[in-house]
DNA sequence: AACTATTTATAAGA
DNA sequence: TTCTTATAAATAGTT
């Protein structure tokens, strides 16, 4: 639908038709794809042409999306007369419910599908996420400290390291000796002054703060 | 996709969201109707909303291309008579996964089972612990205050209706009558005292608040 | 839900 | 098929 506004109805000529075919079939598949990434939908499309070739898009896979939709409630699904396709089938139904129950509890714990809640269980949802945010924040903390510890700890021990072969290399020179091991630490650490001398706890915390 | 070239990433204001599935969800739907119609295509879209809303379009029915698609030879289906339960299978286990990933970030979002996560990884759940956290206060505050409204609304018709009733009364008592009325407000809120006069909105006020 | 400014989609034509 | 272009249609943000 552009230049002239076309009726919509089968195009008879044929050439005409697989063009307009092509384009909008491509226009097609980039909407159902937008669609499913912006809005969290899941989708399936399946397209076959007036010369049956197939084209498909799916958000997870189409079997998924076909299956989900033959156990959607509203799909009064055919069943099965063997016993063992009906086990199956309330396998089935349990792991379904058991999906939707969680799927709603995550919804909620995201502050959606709230509409229908009662003030007390509001309250109740309120209270677990200020539980779960405490804890997670705590969790965080802790691995940030853990982690700055163990920085300032190697920042010590590379001090020291750098410390001793300063010593070596002194003696080498001394001796007149050209070392290679002054290069170990080659970058940023190397000695820069006579003024870190044993203190390398003091040293490290400047560094690694 | 007009004003603003937005970007293809999922939305994160619930609100906008369901507003844009909406819309596109009308247009997809649209876009599949026309493709079929002017290009002879046999089509089936499928769509679930983030909230497991069932919206689906055929051009003859989502059974039968389904079942056009599972017999197509592109589409390596697991052909004969077990065909039904091994896809069963599949999806039985798709979806024990899912009923277990959903398990894993509920127990996340209560902070629980934190121990593997990197730093990155908790401060993205902590973001979105917050972000649940405010939806879930805000939802709950705005139901707090419409029920207040509600019951400041209900005191100041129950207030004047008492005010009307009493007059009728006064009336009655002129002419010697004694009137059933003035039984309709029965509890609490029979006027106490004559200092209530019109203004039943001052009255609402401060017996509501 | 309606409006509108803009972006996208696309019918024709090359 | 692909490109170009003029125009119709879809829609993001706003009210």
């Amino acid at each position: 639908m552009t230049k002239p506004k076309i009726e919509i109805k089968k195009i008879d000529n044929i050439a005409a038709r697989q063009v307009t075919f092509s384009k909008r079939k491509r226009g097609l598949f980039k909407k159902a794809r937008e669609l499913s990434t912006l809005c969290d939908a899941e989708i399936a499309l399946i397209v076959f042409s007036a010369s049956s070739k197939l084209f498909e898009f799916a958000s997870s896979s189409v079997e998924q999306v076909v299956e989900r939709y033959n156990l959607h409630p509203s799909t009064e699904r055919l069943q099965h007369s063997s016993e063992e396709l009906q086990v199956r089938s309330s396998f089935h139904f349990v792991l379904r419910k058991e999906v939707a129950d969680r799927t709603l509890e995550l919804r909620k714990l995201n502050g959606e599908d709230l509409q229908g809640l009662k003030i007390r269980e509001l309250q109740k949802l309120e209270k677990l996420l200020g539980k779960g945010l405490t804890r997670v924040s705590k969790a965080k903390d802790e691995r940030l400290v853990n982690d700055i510890k163990a920085l300032k700890k190697k920042g010590v021990e590379i001090a020291q390291e750098n410390q001793r072969l300063k010593q070596i290399q002194g003696l080498a020179n001394d001796q007149g000796q050209s070392s290679k091991s002054t290069m170990i630490c080659s970058t940023s650490n190397r000695a820069k002054d006579s003024d870190n001398h044993d203190d390398s706890l003091n040293l490290g915390l400047p560094l690694f703060k």
